[in-house]
DNA sequence: CTTGACATTGGAGCCGCTCTAGGGTTTAGC
DNA sequence: GCTAAACCCTAGAGCGGCTCCAATGTCAAG
């Protein structure tokens, strides 16, 4: 199979692909006679992998190497990382999306102060910072 | 007032100052005999907005380019602009908090499946991709 | 035989800093 | 006067994770 059959496949791009494999992240894949990759299932398969926990939002580096290891035959212990890095990652989902409302309550807050006439000026404070050094 | 009291003072970084002022992001400031940056109340104001305007994580630029014209003294046309940048924040905000909710949410069900004794290959299947093309 | 879709490579670009290397200057204490 | 710490300077690389570009090669359909 060659490069664009196998991104489509796995809703990615060939670009992308080619950027696993510079970075070392994929094993390098057979040639054609013609100097196309050409990929077997099993490459596919461990693409699929990286490709879905990357949908997870893990760090590539992360996620290449449990696909690697799960391809590798050792689920098990791809079961345990997984899970761990599941439980950080959930843990920093919940810190960013507070952060993201705080984010949001402030600027209505601000939108309302444009609204009623008050300057950017005054209305950009970062909170009194400079006097309380 | 040198760099690093101006970086201090606005809770910001004097790579940070410099690295807006590579861009053409501030005014090129004054130097003193040693060719250290010798910073005015004038460009501390209108850093501070910038900086401001960058908690808001509006883009680099047009923060730069607010603060800008409220120093020039439009800020008439900086505070109709700043709503109207605001509202399409929150509105992204919205999406992007959407997104990792939803992400949070599938973490949680593969935690559940993995503990339950699922394979992660069974676990990560990009929603059965392959079959729907 | 041409057109168009695919493939190849190396490298630049995005965002907004952050940090490093390899220097020079100032300041505080002794 | 001297030393050490803390500041300042510049130019440029690095981060993450692609995305896109140029310039070229390959191949199937009409």
């Amino acid at each position: 199979m060659r490069i664009g059959t196998l991104a489509e496949r796995l809703r990615t791009t060939p670009h992308a692909i080619r950027f696993y494999e510079r970075r070392g992240l994929l094993p390098v894949p057979q040639r054609a006679d013609n100097r196309y990759r050409s990929y077997t299932e099993q490459d596919a398969e461990r693409l699929r992998l990286l490709v879905g926990l990357r949908q997870l939002d893990l760090p590539l580096e992360q996620a290449a190497a449990l696909a690697g290891m799960c391809t590798a035959g050792h689920c098990e212990q791809v079961s345990e990382e997984l899970r761990e890095a599941i439980s950080q990652k959930r843990e920093e989902l919940r810190r960013r999306i507070d952060e993201l409302q705080f984010l949001d309550r402030r600027l209505a807050h601000l939108a309302g102060q444009l609204g009623s006439g008050e300057t950017p000026q005054a209305v950009i404070t970062l909170g009194k910072e400079e006097r309380d050094v």
